[in-house]
DNA sequence: GCCAACGTTGGC
DNA sequence: GCCAACGTTGGC
């Protein structure tokens, strides 16, 4: 059964644009270090599940595509190459404290799903995205905000 | 650029 | 275990 997520991403430093360029269109998601992300990660993300692209601290806020995670969690290891930025000596290969999935671009949105617009969608009240100060940057999405963000894409 | 909200750190 | 201080996120 698979599930739905939503990767936040500051297209100043990955957009889904850097995705298509990507090769294979595909990408690590690594970097993320923040403990109830990183359960998400390790825990419940499957190969198969859908992933809701969204741009961050952008103009505009938007839900730009989807993605689809083609590797399940798996350690970071960037958090143990000292000097790196994500580097983290907390993390080791035996006991690994980041994890990662790798992702594959499925679409870009012809018409980008606005933060405004996922405002005024019944079926999106509930987003975590949505609530004020909400940072978690890996969110489980449920089908019917799935269903709800791609009638908004057509 | 501002600042509220949040997660983490560290002194006690 | 508490909580103030701090750094970061991210909408506005």
């Amino acid at each position: 059964m698979a599930r739905y997520w939503l990767f936040k991403s500051e297209p100043d430093v990955f957009s889904i644009q850097d995705l298509q360029n990507s090769r294979g269109k595909r990408t690590s998601w690594e970097g993320i270090r923040n403990y109830q992300a990183r359960n998400f990660l390790r825990d419940d993300a499957q190969v198969g599940d859908g992933v809701l692209f969204y741009h961050s601290n952008a103009d505009p806020l938007a839900i730009v595509g989807t993605a689809t995670i083609v590797k399940a969690g798996y350690p970071d290891h960037f958090a143990w190459q000292d000097g790196h930025k994500y580097f983290d000596a907390a993390s080791t290969p035996d006991q690994p404290v980041w994890f990662m999935v790798d992702i594959r671009l499925t679409q870009i949105f012809r018409h980008p799903v606005t933060r405004s617009s996922l405002l005024l969608e019944p079926d999106c009240r509930d987003m975590l995205l949505l609530k004020k100060g909400s940072r978690l940057s890996i969110q489980p999405v449920t089908e019917s905000e799935w269903q709800a963000v791609h009638r908004l894409a057509n």
